[in-house]
DNA sequence: GCGGATGACGTGATGTTATCACATAACTGA
DNA sequence: TCAGTTATGTGATAACATCACGTCATCCGC
């Protein structure tokens, strides 16, 4: 079990970083998993759900679909410090890029506390073009 | 035709307005409206699409689900300036606030312009308990 | 007024995303 | 060994969203 996780996370979690960079749906996950014996979308769904809570990969609201988090390195496993990053996400490609911004996190700070909400979750994401894609013709 | 809206966008945007400060799923609108004539899931869609367009409404992608524009008043109609302002929701009561910060209006420009994607949409949520639910015991 | 273009709507089928419910197996520690 | 917990298998179902096709009304140029 690679990183000590079971055997389920790990198998997704190996998707997910063989496609750094982009977000794969459950279904997307659960058809090419299919053959390494993952056979129902909760198999899937429970294998993300763990993922998710230990910070190793992120949910991609705007596309229904999830991504390896660029910041997990090998050996933190559980307990590895999550943090909930904003996401530029390319309609055009598909292209998914974390942005850690200092100042953004320090605005949403204050916003969340002005707004005497007590945040426990966050979703931000720039939807638009890529750099490559805006520059290509058409 | 209130507002000069289509019928059906009329028909959504009234309830979605009488429950001003919530969200509601598509189908729940679908069960509310039946009576007044609406049959199916598409009927909702076309509608909510339209009411999207023209910033009337917007869309809480952490719920799927669409709460009225707290700033389009009576008479804006088409045309309407649309924004797409940052959004507090409460995980515990449904509670959907509007959050419009100047501050973090500016950030969020700067983060676009460094990330090199040409922004077309952003998706800002803050979830988590409102002020009221999580002074709540329990 | 005819005819085409457009926009709104009705409706059944289908596609996609997510969860429920219940059974079984595997690990862990007294 | 046995109980408690965690992980998994699997079929059914719920929730969210779109496709495809047809109809009807309005508008506009001729």
């Amino acid at each position: 079990m690679r990183d000590g996780l079971p055997r389920n996370q790990a198998l997704v979690l190996d998707m997910l970083r063989s496609d750094q960079g982009r977000a794969l749906t459950a279904y997307e996950l659960l058809a090419r998993l299919g053959p390494a014996g993952m056979r129902g979308p909760q198999t899937i769904y429970r294998a993300l759900e763990g993922l998710l809570k230990c910070g190793l990969i992120h949910r991609i609201e705007s596309l229904n679909a999830f991504t390896a988090c660029a910041h997990a390195h090998e050996g933190h496993g559980y307990g590895h410090h999550t943090h909930r990053p904003a996401f530029a996400v390319c309609r055009n490609c598909g292209a998914v890029r974390e942005l850690d911004d200092p100042a953004l996190a320090a605005v949403l700070g204050v916003v969340a506390d002005r707004s005497g909400f007590a945040v426990q979750d966050r979703v931000i994401e720039l939807v638009g073009a890529c750099g490559a894609c805006a520059a290509a013709p058409g």
